[in-house]
DNA sequence: TTCGGTCTTTGAGCGGGCGCAAGGTTCCGG
DNA sequence: CCGGAACCTTGCGCCCGCTCAAAGACCGAA
């Protein structure tokens, strides 16, 4: 566990890319890696942030809970994200919880760490700040989406942002290749659980999804695309 | 206008602490310095993005609009904010149109020499990615706020933002000093102009605040974040 | 001062989607 | 193989907030 992590498992990420061999070391020299079984969080909302880390496997559902006990999805962390990283957003406490969705491996970095890195690796920050950059992005995209869009287009566009980031091509449609619920669509639309169920039912009746208990086959992102027609993009 | 730059007009502002006068200077020789009157553009949505911006004096505000002709209002850029860095989003257009509210002095740079400087200081790297923090952060407030808040809750954070962000304290109250109008207060909280302002004349005639065109103040800011009870930092 | 444009207020009506509730299905541990 | 937990479906009624509509208030320009 302490042995110094192998170069391979992530000199191919973007996060990492321009980096010589002897910077990855450097930087790998502070990682230990992490194993985390379904269920179980990686940090908690509101917990002191004395680490941040790099998804190697498996998948992360980032959530937020308002005061009232209201809770929505933040984000999916997917392999090859960086994620944690509170420094960056200037706190002291991870701002949201994060829990495996599915059996996942992790490096996990001091926070100690955080500056000296960014200050001895300048390639390494610019490539975080692109990931930031991504993020805001993504962020701003689902502000338009809550503000002006009616719920069946905002489901439709979770889903195929979705199956973008973690979708994987299979007979007869691109499946999200990881457990999610109804009750996930909802909180990631900012919607309840029923209309999801109703919405995806209509779907169904239509043949432009396959759903099931935490899964989801989309038959025809194409069509998905025409109800939530502003462009995702990607998938074609 | 070709002058380089007096440091003194940036040397006290967050994004560039830390920095020698010699850095101040080789950064400032590369910028100009542009005026905005009220209602023009610094940049437009689409347009290729070709330079980015701190803003001096002023304030600008940023929309988005939606395929459908739908507009949202992403942010405001207030005195010393760094905007329209599309480079680092990863993008080579601006993905928002932002326009003076007030008559407003930007200074501005060739995107062209984004990398260059970030290379060349890192601290003001560090910097614009504790910006880019602060506003994912604000971005996953909203999306909190429009997927979990009903309207009235909604506009009352969105209010005491404005004030915390540019508020002025002022006898009786705390006054939004820049032209907000009811529309645009719709298009922060992702509702119509009519609710708001329904909601603006019940907390008028309970004294919580003043209204009157394009003007705002907060006389009660205190039991604002009662009614609006999640909290909005500052502000007392 | 008048005129046109922009911003605001207020009313009336209706409909999307939520709350509530009950029942069904799949999964897993014992 | 059984029982309980987690997940999903579906019906019904209601209300928040939107749409549509019309008129009033304020502002700057000529």
């Amino acid at each position: 566990m302490n042995a110094t992590i192998d170069r391979s498992l992530v000199s191919a990420l973007p996060l990492f890319s321009r980096m010589s061999d002897a910077e990855l070391d450097d930087i790998l020299s502070m990682a230990v890696s992490r194993r985390y079984a379904v269920g179980t969080s990686v940090f908690e909302q509101g917990q002191a942030a004395d680490q941040f880390f790099v998804l190697l496997y498996g998948r992360l559902r980032v959530t937020q809970v308002t005061p009232e006990g209201q809770q929505i999805i933040i984000r999916m962390v997917n392999p090859g994200d960086l994620f944690g990283i509170a420094k960056a957003l200037q706190r002291n406490d991870y701002p949201g919880t994060s829990m495996a969705v599915a059996e996942s491996v992790a490096l996990a970095w001091p926070m100690t760490c955080w500056d000296e890195i960014l200050e001895r690796h300048p390639s390494l920050t610019i490539n975080a700040m692109q990931t930031m950059g991504g993020r805001l992005q993504e962020a701003h995209t689902r502000l338009r989406e809550l503000s002006t869009e009616e719920v069946e287009r905002r489901v439709a566009h979770t889903v195929l942002r979705l199956a973008n980031q973690s979708g994987k091509k299979e007979a007869g449609g691109v499946r999200i290749d990881f457990p999610v619920s109804k009750q996930d669509i909802a909180e990631m639309t900012g919607t309840t659980l029923h209309t999801v169920s109703r919405i995806l039912t209509a779907w169904e009746s239509a043949g432009l999804v396959e759903g099931g208990r935490r899964k989801l086959l989309l038959k025809d992102p194409h069509r998905l695309l025409l109800l939530g027609d502003g462009h995702v993009p990607g998938l074609l």
